[in-house]
DNA sequence: CAGTGGTCTAGACCACCGT
DNA sequence: CGGTGGTCTAGACCACTGT
């Protein structure tokens, strides 16, 4: 009796329990860092067995959002420097070993959006966003211009940050509570215009590989666009393919 | 008693078990398409219980090596012309639709290896090779110019093919019996040179994306050296990082 | 319908960690 | 040492497939 639902949740249980996992991380009830309660004390307080919580918390393991650690415990995934380039950044040098870039000619402005930039960030009209322009550098030798755009809403207050850091993701999470869970790349080779020549150093018309890049938080919603033009005479996009 | 093991193997029975697996499907003891037996019967085959066969099917399902059927069964996977193009095969066009190229002009020798091709395939000095090169084309548009490399020891016979069909890798599964489960890919933007600027119908200097891939089998053999140099006007290449 | 993989549970034991 | 995640087992039941 009392089949009152009108729409029963045919989803498996586990795939349930970790959309309650998520939503705790997401909104900030746990937070970066933190511990969460042991695999028996979740499956008590949510009435399943530990085997069915223990597979929801592989799957967000896998997909980065928390950390296990064997005889420690679970703890909500904090974004380091160094993850963020082994996740995020591609370009490697010649011996495949992962390049170290630094940012010079910072520009950061506020403005509203732009019809493209809307576009990608899939914002309203009027809405606010953040462009970030810089150089960014490897061995002192210029290597990379790029321009980000961020919505205005969860950043406000980024352009009085001084310096901007050289990892943005890590800040996101730290000082807007945003965490970047994924992104698309979209790779074409162009030709180097006359400004970008003069920054990196080049000939007008050099080759240069340009990746255009929609960040997405852990809720799917657009973070970030950045659009990069490299020069790829020393570095590499790394690419696996599995 | 009977302690007379030197090394005991540390590692969980799920890993052992998984290479039990993949050892009897990389040497052709169950073949592409085939049906495994079903997990009860692994389990008392190889003296586990059916929870850790399950593990480590589920382990080659992730890595592509068997296909999973819910009410039918687990069947060594079988390479078709969508997978491959799903999986190794990431240039789309500008709506996100993946392109489909056609092959045109190929060329195939037979060599010894040279020094690149060797380093690149891991072979030894005086190792046979085969070369395929040739232009690949979108809606009749040359886009892509390509040379493949792979070892002659593999592959033996395979110049007397003709014609050479459009995605190898299937051939390369059917015929060969050998299946390609990864692979690297190292891009870059360069200039077209004077022949390429010829068969891709642009201007000399005109920018180009190179991919630099080399695939591997089961077993982490290099298979196969390919550099595609790829015109991104109107196809681009897709990166999707998690 | 019988047979398969998919889910869920309950409980035992191990390996690792910090104190 | 106690507490945590990691492994392994055994068994029940569900959902899907083809006949």
């Amino acid at each position: 009796m009392a089949d009152t639902v009108l729409q029963v949740d045919h989803r498996p249980l586990y795939v349930r329990v970790r959309e309650i996992l998520v939503q705790r991380v997401s909104s900030g009830y746990w937070k970066p860092g933190q511990s969460l309660p042991n695999e028996f004390e979740l499956a008590d307080e949510l009435g399943v067995s530990q085997g069915t919580v223990r597979k929801a918390l592989d799957m967000l393991a896998s997909e980065h959002l928390v950390v296990r650690r064997q005889g420690r415990g679970t703890f909500v995934a904090e974004h380091t420097s160094a993850d963020i380039h082994f996740r995020f950044f591609h370009l490697h040098d010649a011996d495949g070993c992962p390049a170290i870039p630094d940012s010079i000619g910072i520009k950061v402005e506020v403005d509203v959006a732009r019809p493209a930039e809307r576009k990608a960030l899939r914002s309203d009209q009027g809405s606010s966003v953040i462009r970030i322009r810089r150089v960014r550098t490897v061995e002192g030798e210029p290597v990379i211009v790029e321009r980000i755009v961020l919505p205005g809403d969860l950043f406000a207050g980024i352009e009085a940050i001084d310096p901007i850091p050289n990892t943005l993701y890590d800040l996101f999470q730290r000082r807007f509570g945003v965490t970047i869970s994924g992104a698309d790349e979209e790779l074409t080779a162009i030709a180097a215009s006359a400004q970008e020549a003069k920054l990196l150093k080049v000939a007008p018309g050099a080759p240069l590989l340009e990746i255009n890049r929609t960040a997405m938080g852990v809720d799917g919603r657009r973070i970030e666009w950045r659009i990069s033009r490299c020069l790829t005479t020393r570095l590499h996009y790394f690419s696996q393919l599995r």
